[in-house]
DNA sequence: TAGGTCATGAGGCACGTACCTCAAGACGCG
DNA sequence: CGCGTCTTGAGGTACGTGCCTCATGACCTA
């Protein structure tokens, strides 16, 4: 109740440690030229007072606003563009918090592409870079090396552990599989169900696959599951292999991948439409057009607004060198029906 | 590209504007003395430049910190402890924010005590009053005289149409009740669903229930709906409604309201735990148990935490006077099964 | 005309941190 | 000894806004 005892200063800091404000200063900024024994005294003084930096002061002071520069694949992928969308909204939304967000479209699937981009961000600039990681040592390699120039990377959607990356920002994917498997298990009477995934060699679908097959497999004995096909992220390819998939008698489809306009076509011609039931990925156009005309039942997301939300988040902790990431929500899994959309 | 141009002043205002420092800063924080027409100029010239005032400085520069007072109901509902929990969380955590949480208990469904506690808030220490409100006209009449003293309101959970409040933060609970029917409605074959609400004259309640029962009439034909039963938001009279409806064959129930240990005991003793599909609400200790030994198929959630960060970016806004709440993500319905759960 | 109120301007201090310069002292080394 | 390097201190300015005081007119009214 009596909150009177006002937050501690740098000045606090100082007094308490016997040194200077200049001194704490470089100490806090991680300037050279103070002795590890000086920086020790003034580490216990920031921990006696509970020193913690004001942030409205430090965004103040520093002339440059906090740089932020998202490396993005540039393929045309729905939910990359859903990403997107979701760093340009807090972009404009965020000029009065002294953000400067910088997205850059790097090349699919490149790991060379992706781990020049990284090399070409200028320290002086950049404070912290959010990256789609591709599984690579390449990758691994230019992530270190930022971090030793200074630039704070975050790993985002798909992580790459090893690497020398602050943080993960994502959704748990072999939680997402198993979900899916839950729901459909409960959906549909003893039957076949199909799988679809994008690229069996992407981790991220891969943990997906191997969640839904486990549950299915302990929960839900009597399905059998047919599959994977792979339909590589792409409408006509997932038609095709839906398609596939509908031409014998079929109870459900999880559709761990993208291509979803591509699946709601085969599940129309076919007449299986609202009779086989579908789970897929992903709040976009095609999803949201499935789950109005009943085509796809459940879609898992994995929420971009609140995935940049978070790692613009652990930017600003990561700059400002408290790393509490702990701190943060953990990216939540979203399940939509017909019923349960928002409105975006 | 070339974001050159740095962002507008309040300097750059009252160049602009052809008026002093003074007379900008008067109009910007609603200090009187200053003629309509003049107020008229300094806003052109703020909308021309696309001035925002800057947070970071703003929060600074003002000697105390943002005041944000939770009124809260004081029943022992398993939610509003999630609700303190998320409250206690963000302030623990805000403490480098410039942000002072302050949090109240106030009577349950006590109308009067609630306008007593919104006319005790002192303007000088409180910017921002968060509220679970309650449907009453004193309230409503509170709400307003608070607004007028300078304390922006904000409604939490339940809504407070007709009043003074700024903005309301919570989920659709129509929507719910629909999410709910479409889930057992797919879960379970025709037969008979039961319901249980905490109270009818709750307006959230009330609201999921018609959801409820809409989507089951016009979609799921065929399931006869049993109820609703009352359990009053308590265990043991939660547990005899359950008990009630399981002494007769049932397809599913969906519980709207609290009391779920009841629902579970309830189920555990007549063996039909894991046969019947279950709904219910929020996430707690009670229904994670739930989930996790099968009682309970489906959990659905409204999210504490992103309620309390939700009212308080709508304070931030309300007190520097940008009443831009359309720039804010709803509040979503979580899906929670026991293969999504998060490890809170 | 004197006294009053009102609108506005001018200027300054404060908030807490970042970042800069300059100087002083310590120490080692040839 | 004189030189260089490293560590530390002292002090300043700046960021953009909030809030305060004081002065200067303009205008109204008795």
């Amino acid at each position: 109740m009596d909150e009177t005892r006002r937050r501690a200063t740098v000045h606090d800091v100082a007094r308490e440690a016997g040194v200077s404000l200049a001194t704490v200063d470089r100490v806090l900024n991680g300037r050279p030229g103070v002795r590890s024994e000086t920086a020790e005294k003034v580490a216990e003084a920031i921990k006696a007072l509970d020193f913690r930096r004001d942030l409205s002061a430090s965004l103040l002071a520093r002339a440059r606003d906090l740089g932020v520069s998202f490396l993005i694949p540039d393929n045309r992928n729905e939910f990359m563009l859903r990403l997107i969308d979701a760093i340009e909204r807090r972009a404009s939304q965020s000029k009065g918090e002294r953000l400067r967000i910088d997205t850059q479209r790097v090349h699919a699937f490149d790991p060379a592409a992706l781990a020049t981009a990284l090399g070409a961000l200028d320290p002086k600039s950049c404070d912290c870079a959010v990256v789609v990681a591709t599984e690579d040592d390449v990758v691994r390699r230019a992530i270190d090396q930022a971090h030793r120039r200074g630039i704070a990377v975050v790993t985002l959607v798909s992580d790459l552990p090893g690497s020398a990356r602050r943080h993960f920002v994502g959704i748990d994917n072999h939680a997402a599989g198993r979900t899916a498997a839950s729901l459909l298990g409960r959906f549909v009477r003893p039957g076949p169900i199909g799988i679809i995934a994008g690229s069996l060699s992407l981790a991220d679908h891969h943990q997906r696959r191997e969640g839904f097959e486990a549950v299915l497999k302990s929960e839900f004995a009597g399905h059998e599951i047919v599959g994977p096909f792979e339909g590589f992220d792409d409408d006509a390819r997932t038609e095709a292999a839906a398609a596939e998939l509908l031409s014998r008698p079929l109870a459900g489809i999880y559709n761990l991948g993208a291509g979803n306009d591509g699946l709601i076509r085969a599940l129309e011609s076919s007449g299986q439409a609202g009779k086989v039931r579908v789970v897929a990925h992903e709040l976009t156009a095609a999803t949201r057009k499935g789950l109005a005309s009943g085509a796809i039942d459940v879609v898992i997301d994995q929420n971009p607004d609140g995935e940049i939300a978070a790692a613009l988040a652990i930017a600003r902790s990561l700059a400002l060198g408290q790393d509490d990431g702990r701190l943060l929500a953990p990216i939540e899994i979203g399940l939509y029906l017909r019923d349960n959309l928002p409105k975006g």
